[in-house]
DNA sequence: TAACTGACTCGGC
DNA sequence: AGCCGAGCCAGTT
């Protein structure tokens, strides 16, 4: 049993010092790939990490998501799902479907909480930006 | 202060 | 074929 309660806290905020790209804050990267992705595609944590270059580090993209509600410019959060194209941050939606009725507004068919051709609304940062 | 958690992913057994 | 552990960064307790 966990935590019955979870007490919102507030969102990270991120450093308003603007430091040299390569410096940039994970999470201000994240927030910046996220942006970039097309209406009606899709991409994946691993993808964002890896593109980062910190593959190992898809957890902290999820991670870093949790911080993305409320940020400006706002982060298409649900563009932004698992490797096998299931939405696992729905619950963090307000309200939990947001996320996937956001996703069919934009043309992308959901279907048991999992992205339909997945594989091909798939969208990779690093072959968009051309690395 | 140190330790734990988390919207993930991959490799090994 | 399924289960388990490790690694990543930042914020919270």
């Amino acid at each position: 049993m966990k935590k019955p309660v979870k007490k919102k806290q507030a969102p990270p905020k991120l450093p308003e010092v603007k430091k040299p790209d390569e410096a940039y804050s994970f999470f201000e990267n994240v927030y910046a790939v996220a942006r970039l992705i097309p209406k009606g595609r899709v991409t994946s944590y691993g993808a964002i990490a890896k593109y980062l270059g910190t593959a190992k580090s898809a957890r902290l993209v999820g991670y870093a998501m949790n911080g993305a509600h409320g940020q400006k410019p706002p982060v298409p959060a649900h563009r932004v799902i698992n490797r096998n194209g299931m939405l696992t941050g729905r619950h963090h939606f307000n309200p939990p479907e947001a996320m996937q009725e956001n996703l069919e507004k934009e043309g992308i068919k959901v279907k048991d909480h999992q992205v339909v051709d997945f594989e091909k609304l798939f969208w990779n940062p690093g072959k968009h930006l051309g690395i």
